[in-house]
DNA sequence: AGTCGGATATTCT
DNA sequence: GAATATCCGACTG
């Protein structure tokens, strides 16, 4: 398979995470596989970002693997619900949380998961209930390693940058424009309004 | 269309 | 015992 290259993530977090839009994920549980385009996005910047899990050099068992170098995977759950994030640069603990993509493989399979027939992945909790990502298999994993890959995909043809959602309490870190989305697209948090032309794609 | 509150489970103090 | 990078249904208008 042509896996899609991520040295990308190694240097620039925000630059990595507008790149990152578009990217197709594809996960295979089971023989089942599962994949959707990356549609949203938010970077979170380690030491000095007060929003972060690791703002200030915390540590805690919880976000060790945000420590380790680009290319793999930090699983967290909260209130019952998983959020993938990629890892990325190799000395510092910055990453990039996977907010919502377009479901495109194993559509049926994606219902099955979620007990629904819409809104299968437009939220972090949704979208890895809907490629089955859990914690004891994707926590500390690799990208294009055993249980996940990604593949080349799609161009946005704009991308819109707002502030981060869910992080009202985190002072100034509140109005930092570290969400990214393609512009359009209705698989996203609290999406409004009518979808743009061909769902903001190119 | 927008706001509000309860459910939820894992980790950390 | 508190906190949390959420989700969903039930309200109101």
């Amino acid at each position: 398979m042509n896996y899609l290259n991520i040295d990308f993530l190694s240097d620039n977090t925000l630059e990595a995470a507008k790149q990152l839009l578009g990217v197709e994920v594809v996960t295979e549980i089971n023989g089942e596989k599962t994949s959707g385009f990356i549609t949203e996005v938010e970077a979170y910047l380690g030491l000095s970002d007060r929003a972060a899990h690791t703002f200030n050099g915390k540590v805690t068992k919880k976000n060790a693997m945000m420590f380790e170098p680009y290319g793999h995977i930090y699983v967290y759950t909260m209130h019952g619900h998983n959020c993938m994030n990629f890892v990325t640069t190799t000395d510092r603990p910055e990453g990039i949380l996977i907010r919502g993509i377009e479901p495109h493989q194993g559509i049926d399979i994606m219902k099955e998961r979620r007990g629904k027939e819409t809104d299968l992945t437009s939220g972090p909790g949704k979208l890895t209930k809907a490629l089955g990502i859990t914690r004891a298999e994707h926590n500390g994993a690799k990208i294009n390693g055993d249980t996940l890959h990604v593949l080349p995909g799609r161009n946005p043809a704009a991308i819109e940058e707002t502030k981060r959602i869910g992080i009202d309490n985190k002072e100034e870190a509140v109005d930092y424009l570290y969400r990214f989305i393609v512009k359009g697209n209705p698989n996203v948090s609290r999406f409004k309004g009518k979808p743009g032309i061909n769902n903001g794609w190119q």
